[in-house]
DNA sequence: ACCATTATTTAACTTTTGGTCAATAACTCC
DNA sequence: GGAGTTATTGACCAAAAGTTAAATAATGGT
């Protein structure tokens, strides 16, 4: 899919003439604009890393490269609010309150969560980003991570500790944490595996399969903590 | 820790001199100088992507960048000889060997695999030399999971059904593969989790706390697997 | 000790790429 | 419909980065 195929953009193809004439110059609503390149940047880096250069990027949208500095200072000032678009526009306060939902029980609670986790979280833009991030400057990662770990991990250790009848310590010790974190670990595979090594990972024939599989995984996460941590 | 202290360089520092001598010019035997170079090469694709710049990476091997135009054609033949190491040189026979003895249970055989397996692997170079070749180009992380896939899963599904007593399909299902990727992209994560992120896995207090990590998991696996494919 | 070989460097070329600036023209308002 | 505003572009710059070619000098053999 190309951006050029938005009719907004005051691009089109000089069919059946000789020459190229002029293309009409479209002038765009400033706020518009901005948001156009924005998202257009998200999936842009996302696909090439943030070393992917601007006159492509620009190419794709269908304006010079210039343009981009009208909205942006600098292509640093650019990845940081994709950055930030990316990351802080998708954390969830919900997935806390679902975890404190008296009604449900800590079965629920983790299959509810993780399959609304991987729709937000395994997308093609979250992953790749994260993962260009990462590899470069941990700073946004680390933002992540940290939410994770103050936000996420300990209640799910909690709900854990309660399917298995534990009474609550004060702190999770290490061993849960990377038990737990083998489950968060192999979920978050499957988005690796889809948007990094371009690996399909179901067959098509269940059409429920990637929540067949969470479940499985969650039932056994939940079955073995009873055994180890008895 | 810095290329220029391998004494064969024949670099020195010109410590309390005001003017910089001209330096020595070594010399290496042909072979050697390519080993270096490669070597220096994999660590410094892995650390900056393969996006890193000749110049800064012959500087930390103390010569000039186009020296290393005598070895390799250009750069995208270094690349791929980078590649080939990291992955070819890597991947043990042995693993099959070990997951086919006939002398041990399917839990000894998966943990001695996983063990192995992680220690070679999970590495600095390994992990991010396969993330970078992920999100530019399948071509090679493709080659290293259809090893995986070929080799490796159909005798972890044989070993985890032979654990849970039941007899050897035809064919693993997608929920056994499914299952057992949990398992290894959970394991896989922990190298993410090092190299990619920054984050520090376990305490420091217990010895072999990784060890224990991968056998708790494994336990978790084969257990539940007895009663999800019972 | 000299010569031939070739590892290594110096200098230079080219393309790429982030960024600037003045000119242009589409839109809005009167 | 004319004028002012500003979104958009084209020309240009400088530094970065891959690549080449010729000059230099370390090494091994005789």
């Amino acid at each position: 899919m190309s951006f050029n195929e938005d009719p907004n953009f005051g691009i089109r193809k000089a069919e059946n003439l000789a020459e190229e004439i002029a293309p009409i110059r479209r002038r765009m609503n400033t706020a518009d604009r901005k948001r156009q390149i924005l998202d257009g940047a998200i999936q842009f880096f996302a696909r090439h890393g943030i070393d992917g250069q601007l006159r492509n990027l620009t190419k794709e949208l269908g304006v010079t490269h210039t343009l981009l500095y009208h909205y942006f200072p600098t292509k640093e000032a650019l990845i940081k609010e994709v950055y930030k678009e990316v990351f802080e526009s998708r954390w969830k306060p919900e997935w806390e309150e679902l975890l404190d939902d008296k009604h449900l029980s800590p079965e629920e609670k983790l299959n509810a969560f993780y399959l609304d986790y991987t729709n937000t979280v395994l997308t093609y833009e979250f992953v790749r980003i994260l993962i260009f991030s990462g590899l470069s400057d941990h700073s946004i990662s680390d933002r992540f991570f940290e939410l994770l770990r103050s936000r996420l991990l300990p209640r799910l250790i909690r709900e854990t500790r309660k399917y298995c009848d534990r009474s609550t310590r004060p702190k999770p010790s290490h061993r849960e944490l990377e038990f737990l974190m083998g489950l968060h670990g192999g979920i978050f595979y499957i988005g690796m595996r889809r948007w990094i090594y371009g690996q399909a990972i179901y067959d098509d024939s269940s059409p429920n399969a990637e929540q067949d599989i969470i479940r499985d995984r969650i039932s056994s996460y939940l079955l073995s903590a009873k055994s180890l941590f008895a």
